[in-house]
RNA sequence: GCGCCCGUAGCUCAGCGGAUUAGAGUACUUGGCUUCGAACCAAGGGGUCGCAGGUUCGAAUCCUGCCGGGCGCGCCA
C-alpha cells in the first residue's frame, strides 16, 4: 500500500508541476493520519511557489485520484500532507507479507564466532542472538542465507591451553582425559586457558614454551597427525569445545550451517598471501605484511617472522573459502567494533586482487557487553561474565518474579534486551536489575502476545472480515498494518532493533485496545476477534524473526 | 600523535539520508481488578538533545572547531 500511495503521488506531483521528485511516506504520529509527506515543502524551492499552496493544490488532485484508499487528505503545519485511509483499505492490510527484495540473492551470515579452548562469554551470547535475527530478516526478505561459524582451533591462545593442559595431565597422557567428568569439560579447559594465559605472561621459561607449542600445533594439522599421544589430547579437546558449542546453540535456538576452523582457512590464506607477496602483500623484517597507509588505514601483519599466518591471513582464507563454497552476494560479517579498522585492512588487501569479495563483504559491528559499572569482561583474564551466567540470572529473576523457571521466558528476556537497542555501540548488562523483566522487555511481549490467544480460546472464532472500524480498533488496525513496512526497513538496514520498538508500540497498542474494548459478547464480537488474530499473527511472526518464543500460555 | 565510534530525562535507550508539539522504559507521585489474564491500563512531574560557531525558511539530525568517554594503530585474536 505505501509504495502505490509513494507511486500515485510522485504521479500526481509530474502531472501537476511538471517535476521529478520521488515522495516518500512517513508513518506519522497517529492524530495526523496514516501517512505523511513533506513533498511540498521540498517542491517549494524548485518551482518557486509557497510550500501550504502547493500542497493544497497537490491535495486537491489526490482527493479524486485516491479515492477509495484514502477517506481524508488535510495540510497541516508548514505544509506537511497528512493521509487518512480508508477503512477498507486498512483493513485489507493486516495481512500483509513482507516484500521480498532479497529473493534468488544468496547471503553468508558469519557471527559468534567461539574459540575452541576457551569459554563462551557474554559477549558470544550477545553476538549469536544479534546474528541470528539479522540471518532471520534476510531470510524473510528471501534471500538464501548460510549461516556460518569461526574460530580459532589453532593459534597463541591454543597453545596457551595445551601448555596447561599437559599440564593438568602430568604429561602427554591422552588417557587421563577420560577421567574429565564429560559435565566440566568446558569448565576444565577454560581453567586451562586461564593458567596458561597466566604462565605466558609471566615470561620464561613457559613463554618460550608455548610458542614452541603453537608451532607444534601447526605442524600436527600439517602433518595430519591423529594418533600422537599429544595431537589425541589436542583433537579430544578441540571436539570437547565444539560439542560445547553445539549445546549452547542449542539452547538459544539457532543453528550453523557450517564451523570454519582457522586450521582449515589458514593454508589457503598463507598460499593466497604468498601468491600475492610482491605486487599485493610486502615482506618486512621477516614479515609479510600489507601496507594499509598507502590507502589511509595502517599496516598490518599477514605472516609473522615465525612463517604462521596471523589472524589477518586466516580471514582472507576464510573469505575465499566463503566465496568457493557459495559464491555469495553478500557477506556479513558480525564481529565486535574493536576489530573495524582491521577488517578494513584485511578488505582492502583483497581488493587488490579480488575486488568482488571486498564489494560484496558487509562487516556489521556491536560493542562488548558490559557489567553495569563499566567492568569489561575479558575471558582473558578470567573475570568475566560467561553467556550461561547471562542466562542463569535471566532465569533467577524470572523464578523470583513468578515462582517457575521459565526458559522460553528468560531466554525471551534476554534476547529481548539484547536485540532492542541499535547495534554498533556498548550494550550495559546489569545482572541483578537489566532482567527485570517489566516494560520494553520481552515478556511484556509474549504476556501481550498470551492475553489475545486466551481471548481467541475463550471465543473459539476467528470472527469475520472487517468492513469498518471504531475509534479504538482502528488504532490497533493501523498498528498491525506498519508490519510489513517495520520489517522491510529492519532487513534492508539489517537492524533488529527498529523491529524491537515496534513490536513493543504494537503490544502497547493492544494491551490499551483489550483495557477499553471487551471482545467476547460484545454485539462487535467478530470484528474484534479478527482484529486480535490478525495482531496474535503478526505478534508471533514478529517475535519469530527475532528468535523470540511466543507462548499461548505462561 | 593519527584514525574510527560515542555523548538526548536521575538511570537504560529510541529518534540522526533536516520538517507537524524532542519520545519510550525505568525510578518517583497518583488513580483503576465482582466483567476476555493487573507480568496490565490511565494521569502527573522530570530534557540548555556535551559546548561553541556555521549552512537552512526550519538542525537532536548536515558541516567545522573544542570538551569528555571508548576502541584501534607490525609480528595476539
Amino acid at each position: 500500500m505505501k509504495a502505490e500511495l509513494e507511486q500515485s503521488l510522485a504521479e500526481a506531483v509530474k502531472a501537476l508541476f511538471a517535476v521529478d521528485q520521488a515522495v516518500e511516506l512517513t508513518r506519522p504520529e497517529e492524530q495526523f493520519g496514516d501517512y505523511a509527506t513533506n513533498v511540498a515543502l521540498q517542491l517549494a524551492g524548485q518551482i518557486g511557489k509557497k510550500p501550504r499552496e502547493i500542497a493544497e493544490t497537490l491535495a486537491e488532485k489526490l482527493r479524486a485520484d485516491l479515492e477509495g484508499r484514502v477517506s481524508d487528505i488535510s495540510i497541516a503545519g508548514p505544509g506537511f500532507i497528512n493521509l487518512r485511509l480508508s477503512d477498507t483499505a486498512l483493513a485489507g492490510m493486516l495481512r500483509g507479507e513482507p516484500a521480498k527484495f532479497l529473493q534468488g540473492k544468496t547471503v553468508v551470515a558469519e557471527y559468534s564466532d567461539p574459540n575452541p579452548f576457551k569459554v563462551l562469554h557474554a559477549g558470544h551470547l550477545y553476538t549469536s542472538v544479534v546474528g541470528d535475527a539479522i540471518a532471520n530478516l534476510l531470510e524473510q526478505a528471501g534471500a538464501t542465507v548460510h549461516r556460518v561459524n569461526f574460530g580459532g582451533d589453532v593459534g597463541l591462545h591454543v597453545a596457551k591451553a595445551m601448555w596447561a593442559i599437559e599440564r593438568e595431565l602430568g604429561g602427554e597422557v591422552p588417557a587421563k582425559l577420560d577421567e574429565i567428568p564429560e559435565a566440566e569439560r568446558a569448565d576444565w579447559m577454560a581453567a586451562a586457558y586461564v593458567k596458561g594465559t597466566q604462565a605466558y605472561e609471566a615470561g620464561e621459561p613457559a613463554q618460550a614454551e608455548i610458542i614452541a607449542l603453537n608451532k607444534r600445533i601447526y605442524q600436527l594439522h600439517t602433518d595430519g597427525d591423529h594418533d600422537s599421544p599429544f595431537a589425541q589430547i589436542y583433537w579430544t579437546c578441540r571436539q570437547w569445545s565444539y560439542d560445547y558449542f553445539d549445546a549452547f546453540y542449542a539452547r538459544l535456538g539457532t543453528k550453523f550451517e557450517k564451523y570454519y576452523p582457522e586450521s582449515q582457512t589458514a593454508p589457503l590464506g598463507l598460499q593466497t598471501v604468498r601468491q600475492h607477496t610482491g605486487d599485493v602483500y610486502t615482506e618486512s623484517d621477516g614479515a609479510v605484511v600489507f601496507d594499509g597507509e598507502k590507502y589511509g588505514l595502517h599496516t598490518r601483519v599477514f605472516i609473522n617472522s615465525e612463517g604462521l599466518p596471523t589472524y589477518e591471513a586466516k580471514d582472507v582464507g576464510l573469505i575465499m573459502k566463503k566465496w568457493q563454497d557459495y559464491h555469495f552476494d553478500t557477506s556479513v560479517i558480525i564481529t565486535g567494533n574493536d576489530i573495524i579498522e582491521y577488517m578494513k585492512v584485511v578488505l582492502k588487501s583483497i581488493e587488490q586482487f579480488q575486488p568482488e569479495l571486498a564489494e560484496r563483504s558487509r562487516h556489521l559491528t556491536h560493542g562488548i557487553v558490559k557489567l553495569a559499572g563499566g567492568t569489561k569482561m575479558s575471558s582473558r583474564k578470567g573475570n568475566f561474565l560467561r553467556a550461561v551466567d547471562v542466562l542463569a540470572a535471566a532465569g533467577e529473576a524470572n523464578r523470583r518474579l513468578v515462582g517457575q523457571d521459565n526458559q522460553q521466558i528468560a531466554l525471551g528476556a534476554v534476547k529481548y534486551a539484547f536485540l532492542k537497542v541499535r547495534m554498533g555501540g556498548d550494550i550495559i548488562y546489569d545482572p541483578e536489575e537489566s532482567v527485570s523483566l517489566e516494560g520494553n522487555s520481552g515478556p511484556y511481549l509474549q504476556y501481550a502476545h498470551a492475553r489475545a490467544r486466551s481471548i481467541l480460546a475463550k471465543a473459539g472464532s476467528e470472527g469475520a472480515p472487517v468492513q469498518d472500524f471504531e475509534a479504538g480498533e482502528r488504532s490497533l488496525a493501523r498498528k498491525i498494518s506498519e508490519y510489513t513496512e517495520v520489517i522491510d526497513k529492519a532487513a534492508a538496514e539489517l537492524m533488529p532493533h527498529h523491529l524491537c520498538g515496534y513490536l513493543y508500540e504494537l503490544a502497547q497498542t493492544f494491551n490499551r485496545f483489550y483495557e477499553h474494548n471487551r471482545v467476547v459478547g460484545d454485539e462487535r464480537q467478530d470484528v474484534r476477534l479478527a482484529l486480535v488474530v490478525a495482531y496474535a499473527e503478526t505478534l508471533k511472526a514478529g517475535l519469530g524473526l527475532l528468535g523470540i518464543a511466543s507462548p499461548d500460555k505462561m
